[in-house]
DNA sequence: CATGAATGAGGGTTCATTCAT
DNA sequence: CATGAATGAACCCTCATTCAT
């Protein structure tokens, strides 16, 4: 019956990255809820039955377009060289508050669309899961700090790298909440560095006699 | 799914506040479009119809509900009576992890359903709005105890308002990711304690020697 | 948005009959995979959705029509009425020949696409339930029969009646594969009348001398 | 679904038997709308397309289904080898009552299901067609019986196989209903006995006295 | 204030089938 | 012989909303 669509046979991979990225796009713009398998697939320019194809629900769509904002996480990461671990855990800072403010739709957005999503979804999850990896990598880094020296040894690691990353978060919430305004792009910055000022070697705060 | 024909009539104010509750139980249970107007009406107990006796829109129920969770808010504000400031600031804190720990359905999770509410809806803007009040409460906060010489006179207020409310999200956050349990419960108490000593004239670290 | 449709409104009961009598139709047309909610909804004369007024599943509609379908085999009862129970049995079997023949749209089609309706849908079972009771009340006039000193004291009542109903059955199997034109119409009753003649009293058969 | 690349050509006649087999498993299990392409391609371990290859259409793959569900039906006869023509229908009988007992899943319901299969499917009259065989060879065993002196001359051997038919579809048709608990086991092989006792030579029903 | 009946739009998913490879 | 990509049509069902009563 179906007279053989003059769509583009494209090779399997390609498509897939193409339904996710498209996915992505769509939850930056309308939420998960506003992902739907028609809006999917117009925006890809394949048929709704099509996409089927490729993944077996619209769940593990969704599930591949959560890895694609991790993908995101990881180039903060991957962004941070500096030799110097406390210097390199400013740097993710940094880097994430360049992110935040040019308002890439492949992050902040559909990121905290995950973090809302109802649980029966399992969406949210799936993001827990996924933001261990982030999140020990910043804690091993606050460890070498701690053995270059610069971060004092009393911190606890994880606790510390669970603060580091809040303050990210709170960026992102302030930016969603459209207050984002209220201070200059900085001010996350600067709060990571009190933080870190706080616990590393040079901060007499404590031990100021 | 009413129970039969003779529900009670209730006065207006008494079966509006009663919508608006079941309304955010909805929300915390299912996010905000688990939230639909059958399943209100069903919880409320009358018929769906009826609804709009009481709110012109779904979007108005739903809005109603994010006031809701402002009250919630207030409560923390309420809640801190400390005559010092800073200690004010930091009871504001504990008051915020007990609420979090609690898991109260009518605070967390429904206040970052609408933090992601897709813009479309018109439901973030209206949150942003509300957000203002307790955060220029902080401000204040933070500017009596810069009266009352317990924080440096140096530092911004607003820029720190934003960072201690920051800490909460950053807890909420957390919480909702699932990964709170990497963490004991005092962790963002802890981070907002050295925020606050960053700060406080008793700290050194700035201006140490 | 919706401009309120011009469908005439009718009363739950009426309709509610409407569409029951209307998806029996169609299951003796099409099968129950042919009575679609589509199908259903445009016989009737409403819209889809409107069906979900009234029954709340597909299924709660078609467990309704089956229930019609045993509306017809209560027919079957109530036309037999001759004050011996043992021609009672016979007239039973004449009328069901009658309605068989006559093609019922309500009756031998539709009944047999319960019976092979998939054990996952769960209407076999509720043909089961349906069934017991006509069976009931065959074993009853049998015993009745009993009684009047037609029938046989040592025949097991319950066996009996399911082998006059199984008389129907084979009836019924045989025009469903289109072979009934191999008989006359009489041969159904006939079958029964052997069947009857072997456990009446008058029968010497058994007893013979 | 299939697990990968490398299925086995398998010779032509051999993965049509497969493909049938399955069919017919699938369709005791699910009915004949549960017998999708989809399915059917899972369960051989091919691809979907590649039942096209060995059949044109669905129909004619559950034609062929069809067929062998007949050839149960041939065993039936070919188990039946007594000598004596009368007690070779009964033998029939009781290997149905067999068939029926174990449910194999390759007679009995699948039997059913094209009994009710919509006629817009054709299925029926494959059906109607197919049934011929088993009902002329039934009606030669009476001729047999006749010429044997075993039942009546007067009795119409066309008529009696429809009645000893019959039987088995009334027992098929109990243990679809779930109701063949009702009675034990032996009660079609009951109602068949005396049905051929009305009319062997050796009754004396009729004719007593 | 409350409801039963109704609806257009749209939700995710499955269907048998086709075609290029 | 076999497949991955693709599709139009259809599936049951839910959505927020309206209107006469």
């Amino acid at each position: 019956m179906a007279e053989g669509g003059f769509t583009p046979r494209l090779p399997g991979n390609v498509r897939k990255r193409q339904i996710v990225q498209r996915t992505l796009a769509l939850i930056a713009e309308e939420g998960i809820q506003g992902a739907t398998m028609a809006r999917i697939a117009e925006a890809v320019g394949i048929s709704e039955p099509s996409l089927y194809s490729h993944f077996a629900s619209r769940q593990e769509i969704l599930v591949s377009a959560l890895d694609l904002v991790y993908e995101r996480v990881k180039d903060i990461t991957r962004a941070a060289t500096d030799p110097d671990a406390l210097e390199r855990l400013r740097q993710m800072g940094r880097y994430h508050s360049m992110l935040v403010a040019k308002e890439d739709p492949q992050y902040l957005f559909p990121l905290f669309e995950f973090v809302a999503a109802p649980p029966s979804t399992g969406l949210r999850e799936a993001l827990g899961t996924r933001q261990m990896m982030p999140l020990e990598h910043v804690a091993a880094t606050v460890d070498l700090a701690k053995q270059q020296g610069t971060i004092s040894e009393d911190v606890d690691s994880m606790e510390l790298a669970g603060m580091i990353i809040g303050c990210s978060w709170a960026e992102g919430v302030a930016h969603l909440m459209g207050i984002a305004g209220k201070w200059d792009a900085d001010v996350w910055a600067r709060m990571l560095d009190l933080l870190l000022a706080s616990v590393s070697t040079g901060n007499k705060a404590i031990h100021c006699e």
